[in-house]
DNA sequence: CATGAATGAGTTTTCATTCAT
DNA sequence: CATGAATGAAAACTCATTCAT
């Protein structure tokens, strides 16, 4: 019943959605403490109450927030029988990322991100490594040849796709799932 | 003769060249006056001398540098005999760029920075519709299924290879070439 | 076996404690709260619930171990048979203080800090005016005329000596003794 | 004429003027960026443009003060004949400073400071060995036995003695000169 | 007696841009 | 064509203190 406590925990998940929010919106290092505050409804001085920096904040946001979206894959893949089939879930689920959209842009903008924190680069290596590792596995399972260069490009493929539809609406799954099916026969 | 104007000349262009430097080294929105200035070996006011604004020399140097790499295409396509033979011969070529050099983070510094910026986008765009135009008029006349998607698909990859391999250094072309060209037979 | 009142007499004298290292450590105006708790092993909270303020805190701290310092110097003067005896006995232990010690440190923060606090400086003041005081006396029953100047001098010396030391090394008691012994013939 | 690179000079004079001035009043680490500016009648954002750092104003400020104070020394060697004459005439200018002024607060201060600042430290104790090394020079001229260290005890007496009397106005030069002479016999 | 979340003003520093020369 | 001083807002972060529990 600790009021206090409870209190700490819900602004500290206010912050962390708050900066997901504005990752998407502004961009990794365009987002302040003050528009950060704002966002979540607190006060600025809370920032640095509940994490130890900024950089801390929007990592843990971020990283959280893939490693939801890319556990998604293990659910998916059990609902599929055969590899174009897994295929066509993937770029279904892909549907509800049009490049500009919360989840892609924080996707883009952390892998930038990494690039230049050693910290943020090993936990988002984590996070595609571990989707890169359950999807081999499962393509193994099912006979496709170099089942982890398969994951690998696939992986790839699925980012890079998410990169240049922010630019370009006309790249749909529609279009591409065909081209793509040929990776998996 | 003008020595006034050529001293222009170059000033200007020794301030493009820094700017891609830099978007590199500290990311799109980390370039400061000061520090291009510096970098340039010129003054800080010339900054706002010869261009309009900081993101109007930033987005000039940007597309320029995208527009020579992307342009590196068709001589490459001239070369190749097969589609595969080309797809070889892009992976190659792509075996200069590690995700972490100049280049690479160039590019998608810059793809990022064009979600925000509807000028800097149409010019991004541009370079990409010109390079997957190129790449899907060479696959056509090579009886590739489907040329354009599969032109889309090709030059998403490459982006998405680039931002992994960003991360995991062993995300290499040796690697991912054979399945690559199960996409062009 | 009041257990609770232990306890509370227990954080009061770690915090103390904590606050003497700080002061030397970071100075006197770089104490904070959070990291005088942090030193202490005590929740941030209690540093004002046991004291009235961090001023407060700082205060009772210094003065409580320049009480503690300066009382060295009633046992020391038993100890000597004549004023150069007195003098040597002395310098000997002043060799315990490198002047970037905490002890010299909070001693030259504390003087310094005096200055801008008046209840500060109202303790302080007491504590050098013990020390002279008790020099004095011994002086006077040595025969060594002026004794109330002498022992001014030779405490403004002492602690010039310390801050001298702080920043060169090479200002050893052993260079240093022989010519202030000139001070009591 | 250039009044562009004139007002510069000026404005970084009367930031380092307005640096000794807060040193003194308020100690070193309490001088701000905001009330430096103000005091010097100029924006705020000035100070990081005519200097690296705020520590790098003070240090420049301090350094050049006590540079200024310690220079007097020499003219007054000049005019002293014995070296009792010398003490007198160093006694009578230490009346200018009652250990509260500006100029005595900013000698404390920065010993103070430079115990934890290398570079200040450095160039303190070049103030520092530079009147010892003037002073020990003049004294060997004179005869005075171990003149090194008769400066190095006379150099930490003035500061000592200028330490105490901003805690104590008893403590004048009129009782001290007497005592102090017996060093120089 | 103790906790730790919250506050709001404070800190140094960096910035793009303007403009007088 | 070029310089560099100036501006004013914004950045991240720290702080002493209060207070509900």
């Amino acid at each position: 019943m600790s009021t206090s406590a409870d209190r700490g925990r819900e602004v500290r998940f206010r912050l962390l959605a708050a900066a997901t929010e504005l990752i998407a919106e502004r961009g990794w290092s365009a987002v302040s403490t003050r528009v950060l505050a704002e966002r979540a409804g607190v006060g600025a001085g809370l920032v640095h109450y509940h994490f130890a920096s900024l950089q801390a904040l929007l990592t843990e946001a971020a990283v959280g927030l893939m490693r939801e979206v890319a556990g998604a894959l293990g659910p998916l893949l059990e609902q599929a029988d055969t590899p174009a089939g897994a295929l066509r879930l993937l770029m279904a689920s892909l549907d509800e990322y049009t490049g500009r959209d919360p989840a892609s842009m924080v996707f883009t903008e952390t892998y930038l991100a990494a690039t230049r924190d050693p910290a943020l680069r090993e936990a988002v290596a984590g996070v595609v490594a571990d989707f890169r590792g359950l999807f081999a596995t499962w393509l193994r399972g099912h006979d496709i040849p170099a089942p982890e260069d398969t994951a690998t490009v696939l992986a790839a493929a699925v980012d890079g796709i998410l990169l240049h539809r922010a630019l370009d609406p006309a790249v749909t799954t529609g279009a591409i799932t065909p081209v793509l099916e040929r990776l998996v026969h």
